[in-house]
DNA sequence: TTTCATATGTCAACCGGGTGACATAAAAAA
DNA sequence: TTTTTTATGTCACCCGGTTGACATATGAAA
């Protein structure tokens, strides 16, 4: 049977608790009661039972997270940062893989409230507000959740115009942008209304391919091609799609940079590290990352006001590769 | 406050033990009551306190993850499919990224011991046997950790004789490997040792570069082709420094494939996207990931005696792209 | 000598829910 | 009609740790 504090304090010769007392350090301690106590529980190797601990203490230091899927580095590069700012303020991390899938997203939810934990930060995009509606903290990554629900996010206004801007100041007469489908209130969707924006500032054409979630990208880089022969810039959504346009372009013997352009985003390190070439716009992941967690943790214990402010936008900075 | 089952029961007009019974599906239930408490739990809000019930049951349906980063593809999308078939399976994650930290691994052991975990897959590389003698249900991912935990990985061997079979295939003379340090005890020496007897069995010489742990792989990259000018085929040991190889290789001037031939390994399914073009060995991810989530859960409901099978491989698959 | 800060023990209640034992009553089967 | 089965309630204890109230015993300061 594992040890419970009942068996350190036998062992130790003092009351279960001194023993509670040393442990959460309240009220009057010897050195020599702490010492028979220490060693007490190395000897059994005791280790504190969390649960009981968070049900009276009514807190788990445990943050949810929902996002899409840790298989894209976007996220996977997020969540290890989040992760890692959360184990330094003391929080450990449930995982939530939502995979576009609205029921799983809403099941997560429920499953994060069975366990009690203490807040919660979400990137997935498929939830109406109300499923967010728990008295529980919660902060939300490149999403309008509610009026009181913090969000955090890189200025994708910003990021759309460097890279329309960046293809305009490179000379392209005919500029496309690939993006997902228009539906979700994402901030991610301020990069096409930027890259419209410029378009118009310039009086040149705005056209848009969307990918659908399930829908086959290749299919649409293909058809793109195909239907615009004389397209010579393309501001990809993300880095992946960016990586197949130019994959299938160089397999038409189009040529990158000289007869097409290519801007993508998001510019994870990852795919700066296997695809360097790549013009992007880079988030700030690690900013990111780290004001959701500062944000959430802040809620938590009460520091943070969330209706004070609710957004919080990082810059990004535009990467020239040699695909422009 | 959040209502509990006496809330529940006040409300549905039973008794606290038949919200329980209801709760549980336990011993005889009338149609009308069921009913009733449903209706009740409905409109309080009514969600379990999973705490409690765990404290009680002395189950969790946590499972840890303890791996380097799913700041990378392959941990991302190895961890992207156990939470699926954790989920599935009514378990929930709790994830650690060690970070090859030695002591934030320790610590997360310890800190998944205090949440009452009811096992832990782990694929971090750091930590030796010791910090895994907790009477608790593991499994590793490609990694050794002790006579009684069942390892799962994909056949290493065999990825290692394909990748440099392929390239004495192509003709080349001059073949050279790409490795991390071999101090680990991990099942992905065997990539280097699979080398090593292909070259001896073509009476070749064996060479390898090794990237340590903190060290820059450009550095080491660029080493090798200044000191290695007549290498005409590279086996690395993940596609990410395969890709360096390339794209250091193509800045100088040097044609691949035609004047070197490059392998990687892993075969994410995003590396497949964005850099189609590699040549790689591919890593059954999900079968790995599937199976480790089904033994782990296996030895947690006592369905599987981890002593009689300790190891399990899965083939992995050649992809040849246009690198080699 | 008195007073007070220090140090520890005892005890019971509490966190929220699970469960076994037992009582009771109505409906169904023998 | 008697026996079973079904259906629910009551009650107390359990899980492991936390905490407040209170008692008691030192050693030091007043």
């Amino acid at each position: 049977m594992k040890p419970k504090i009942k068996d350190v304090a036998k062992l130790a010769g003092v009351s279960p608790t001194t023993v509670s007392r040393v442990l959460n350090n309240r009220g009057y301690l010897s050195v020599d009661v702490r010492e028979k106590v220490a060693k007490a529980m190395k000897e059994l190797n005791y280790i504190p039972n969390d649960l009981a601990r968070s049900l009276y203490t009514q807190r788990t230091n445990l943050i949810g997270f929902i996002f899409p899927t840790t298989a894209n580095p976007f996220y996977g590069e997020l969540i290890f940062h989040m992760e890692n700012a959360s184990f330094e303020r003391g929080y450990r991390v449930l995982l939530c893989n939502s995979s576009s899938q609205p029921e799983k997203e809403e099941q997560y939810v429920e499953m994060l409230l069975r366990n009690q934990v203490d807040g919660i930060i979400s990137g997935a995009h498929n939830l109406g507000i109300k499923a967010y509606q728990h008295s529980l903290p919660i902060v939300a990554i490149d999403r309008y959740l509610s009026e009181t629900i913090p969000v955090v996010s890189s200025d994708n206004y910003q990021g759309g115009r460097l890279a329309s801007e960046l293809l305009i100041e490179k000379k392209c007469k005919r500029i496309l942008h690939i993006n997902g489908t228009r539906e979700m209130a994402s901030p991610a969707n301020k990069r096409r209304d930027a890259y419209e924006d410029v378009m118009k500032e310039h009086k040149m054409e705005a056209l848009t391919y969307e990918i659908p979630v399930m829908g086959n990208a290749e299919e649409i880089i293909s058809r793109l091609l195909d239907e615009q022969p004389d397209v010579d810039g393309i501001f990809a959504s993300d880095d992946k799609i960016a990586a197949r346009v130019i994959a299938e372009a160089r397999k038409r013997g189009i040529k990158v940079p000289e007869n097409l352009k290519v801007v993508g985003y998001d510019g994870t390190s990852f795919v700066r590290d296997i695809f360097p070439d790549l013009t992007t716009i880079q988030q700030p992941i690690s900013d990111i990352a780290e004001k959701a967690v500062e944000l959430l943790v802040e809620e938590i214990e009460g520091i943070f006001d969330p209706g004070s402010q609710k957004e919080f936008v990082f810059p990004v900075q535009l990467l020239e590769g040699t695909s422009t």
